[in-house]
DNA sequence: AAACTATATTCGTCTAAGCAAATATAGTCT
DNA sequence: AGACTATATTTGCTTAGACGAATATAGTTT
C-alpha cells in the first residue's frame, strides 16, 4: 500500500507527467534530449529521473557517455493498468501535445546529434 | 495537467488510500465510522477528507449533525477509468482488506448507534 | 594523463504537508 | 438560551520535496 502511494507521489508532479508522456510516446531517450524538448534544466531533469527511477516507474541503461531512460515494464499488472490509464490522460492535456510536436522536431533535426551518430553505429553493430 | 498531478497528488497517502477504499465499499460513510475502522483521530480523519473533498475526489453532505462522504461522480470520463484502476488495485491490499473486515463489523454493531437510528428514521421518512 | 562531455549529487533556501493538541463552528435537543 | 455532539480549523512543530547554482562522477577522446 505504501509502495502505490509512493508511485502516486511520483505522479504527483506536472514536470514528471510529463517525462512520463514524452518517455511513452519516444519509447527511449536520453536526458538532454529531455532537456530541449521540455525547456528544463539538466539538474532538473535529473532528478525528476532519479525520481522516477526510485518510484521503479523508469528504467535506465548507459550507451557510452549518455544515459538512455524508458518507461519500466512493472511486473505487477495492475500497475501497468494504472499507467496506461495514466498516459490515456496525460496525453490529452495540451502541454502534452506540445512536447509531443517539439519532441519530434527534435528528434528530426538530431538535437542530440552526436548521440544520433552513436546510436546509428551501435544499431548498425546489432546486424 | 497540473490537475491531474494534483488528483495524483491526493492518492500519495496511505491513509488517504485507505479512505477512498473504504469509502467505494460502503458507498456512504460519516467521519465517525471512519475514525473508529481505521483507528485515527478525529482531526486525522477530518483533515485528510478536506484533502480529498479540494481534489473533488470525495464528495460531501449534511445529515443533521453527521456530514457523510462518498466517492465523488467525476464528469470526466478519464478520471473514473483512473479511479476504477485504483480501487482495483487498492482492495488487493492486506490493509485495506482488514479495514473492509473492520468497517462491516462495526457497520452491524453499529459503530455510529445515534446515526443509525436517524438512518432508518430519514429512511423511513423517504417511503 | 588530461581535456572534455553527459549526467548525478550536494548545498542552501523556500514551500507544502504531515501530526497532535487545542479551539472553533454548526447543528440538535432540552 | 444553554448544554451537547459531530466535524472543521488553527497552532506549533517536523519532515519531504522543489528549485538553481555549484560541484562531483563516469565514460570518452586525444
Amino acid at each position: 500500500m505504501k509502495n502505490l502511494a509512493n508511485v502516486f507521489k511520483a505522479l504527483s508532479d506536472e514536470s514528471r507527467l510529463r517525462i512520463i508522456h514524452i518517455l511513452l510516446t519516444s519509447g527511449e531517450l536520453c536526458v538532454c534530449d529531455i532537456e530541449t524538448t521540455m525547456g528544463f534544466t539538466q539538474t532538473k531533469v535529473s532528478r525528476h529521473l532519479a525520481y522516477l527511477k526510485k518510484a521503479e516507474l523508469v528504467t535506465e541503461r548507459r550507451q557510452g557517455l549518455w544515459k538512455l531512460y524508458s518507461i519500466a515494464k512493472s511486473k505487477n499488472p495492475e500497475y501497468k493498468h494504472v499507467l496506461d490509464c495514466v498516459s490515456e490522460i496525460v496525453r490529452l492535456q495540451p502541454v502534452a501535445q506540445k512536447d509531443a510536436k517539439l519532441l519530434t522536431k527534435n528528434i528530426k533535426k538530431g538535437c542530440c546529434t552526436t548521440f544520433s551518430v552513436v546510436k546509428q553505429t551501435s544499431a548498425a553493430a546489432f546486424h
